[in-house]
RNA sequence: GGAGAGGUGGCCGAGUGGCUUAAGGCGCACGCUUGGAAAGCGUGUUUAGGAGAAAUCUUAACAAGGGUUCGAAUCCCUUUCUCUCCGCCA
């Protein structure tokens, strides 16, 4: 969420990012704000006034009650009552600006940062890097769904049985080879300094509301309703909520945290050829990282984000490209995200492994993570979070680029982890 | 799940309707004192909103949300969390 003041005296460069997302009625709804948020201050300065002349008279009354003149205190108990009522309308009226103010709020996405391309769709990303050689396969090779048969590592039906379509059961060395990249990318992660957290894996109301989660896209959560309780769909709500309602000091910065989980999303809907097999899942696994940084280093921190998954997919030896996405692309509370994806030379598809943000003071003001500058006022951090990695996808990418005749390939990096170099 | 007790500032802790403008202590900052330090003494020490060029003024906040009252940390209701005992349990 933008806060107030900023989109009170920043209304040009608002609109003129709003513009980039191809969001729609940018104007109408800025202005609206700007009023709402005009008749807010005055309707609270009334109720300000209102209540000093209340609590005055309270404290004359009690003045009177104790040196035992009643007569002149229910005197002026009388007086109270019109004022009683005008607080109460004005109180009435604060809440309702409040929230209509609020959820006007809400609609408006993060602003793109001028790094950002203009477009619309996935076509509109631009391509900033790539690494890594496309292997040349054998004839028969196959797409990972096929070669997780073949080799039987995964079972996709069996997770139909026992859940449904989206949650496969990794078997033998198919769930080795799972356990052995969460290892691998932890301890990358650890190494490059950034700590280990083990966080819960279902979130309140309002730890969803802190990362942007709710109040619009609980749809894509899995909810537990007698709890009222949603299953995370990545390790960022956690792990971002842990610096909710916080505030920092300059030294504390940056913060550097890393956490493997499950993460569970219900994407309803589209189901066909290209989310078979691992493409799209309900439950996966993915390793996060989330920093916490100051305004002023929060860009430097994302190339750093940046060049640390490189580096793991160079370990891992995938060919890999980078986007920049393009402002209809970019994720409601991002100002700028740049997206990894790995070649699947089976399919002959790019698929989506990481994604890392930087968001700039968007979720911290819904968070209320602030530090004290160097003035002594509070100011909001920046929040930052990417994926190193994200595992099915991955593991897709392993299983089709390393596959050979006589099975398939570990990377060498990972055989410390596996105790295996091959699956076959 | 059942019964009971609780939640007060950065921390500890008083506070059963109006000198609470939240006592007292610890911590922290600054000053005095000192050859230097400690001790001692003094001053200050929350967050958010509003008005103002600023000094400053003002409103709100004692787990959260409602209610009673001229007035609520204090009384009532709901929610939530913590602790103790019992039950269940990896």
């Amino acid at each position: 969420m933008l806060s107030l003041a900023f989109i009170r005296e920043n209304k040009e460069l608002l609109l003129k990012g709003l513009a980039k997302r191809n969001f729609k009625d940018a104007e109408r709804i800025v202005d609206e704000v700007i009023e709402k948020d005009s008749l807010r201050r005055n309707t609270q300065a009334a109720l300000d006034q209102v209540l000093a002349e209340s609590n005055k008279i309270s404290k004359e009354i009690g003045n009177f009650f104790k040196s035992g003149e009643v007569q002149k205190a229910n005197l002026l108990k009388e007086k109270t009552g019109q004022l009683k009522i005008q607080s109460k309308e004005l109180n009435e009226k604060l809440n309702q600006i409040s929230k209509e103010l609020n959820e006007l709020l809400y609609q408006i996405p993060n602003i793109p940062n001028e790094l950002v391309p203009a477009g619309s769709t996935e076509e509109d990303n631009e391509i900033i890097f790539e690494e890594g050689e496309i292997p040349k396969l054998h004839e028969s090779a196959l797409p990972h769904w096929e070669l997780a048969k073949k080799y039987d590592i995964i079972d996709f039906e069996l997770g139909n049985k026992i859940t449904g379509a989206g949650f496969p059961v990794y078997k033998g060395k198919g769930a080795k080879l799972q356990r052995a990249l969460i290892s691998y990318f932890l301890e990358k992660n650890s190494d490059a300094g950034y700590t280990e957290i083990q966080p819960p894996l279902l979130i309140n109301e309002a730890s969803g509301f802190g990362t942007g989660q709710l109040p619009d896209k609980e749809g894509q959560m899995y909810h537990v309703g007698i709890d009222n309780l949603f299953l995370i769909p990545t390790a960022e709500v956690p792990v971002t909520n842990i610096y909710r309602d916080v505030l920092l000091k300059e030294e504390d910065f940056p913060i550097c945290n890393t956490a493997y989980t499950p993460c569970f999303r219900r994407e309803a809907g589209s189901y066909g050829a290209h989310v078979r097999g691992l493409n799209r899942l309900h439950q996966f696994d993915k390793v996060e990282i989330v920093r916490i940084e100051h305004p002023d280093n929060s860009y430097a921190a994302l190339d750093k984000m940046v060049e640390h998954v490189k580096e793991i997919l160079k370990e891992l030896g995938l060919p890999y490209r980078i986007l920049r996405l393009c402002g209809g692309d970019l994720g409601f509370t991002s100002a700028l995200t740049y997206d990894f994806e790995v070649y699947s030379t089976a399919q002959k598809r790019w698929l989506e492994i990481s994604s890392i943000s930087n968001f700039e003071s968007f979720q911290a003001n819904r968070l209320k993570l602030r530090f004290k500058n160097k003035e002594g006022k509070s100011q909001l951090a920046h929040t930052l979070n990417g994926s190193s990695l994200a595992l099915p996808r991955v593991l897709a990418g392993l299983l089709e680029n390393y596959q050979t005749e006589k099975g398939i390939k570990i990377p060498e990096v990972l055989q410390k982890y596996t105790g295996f170099d091959i699956i076959d």
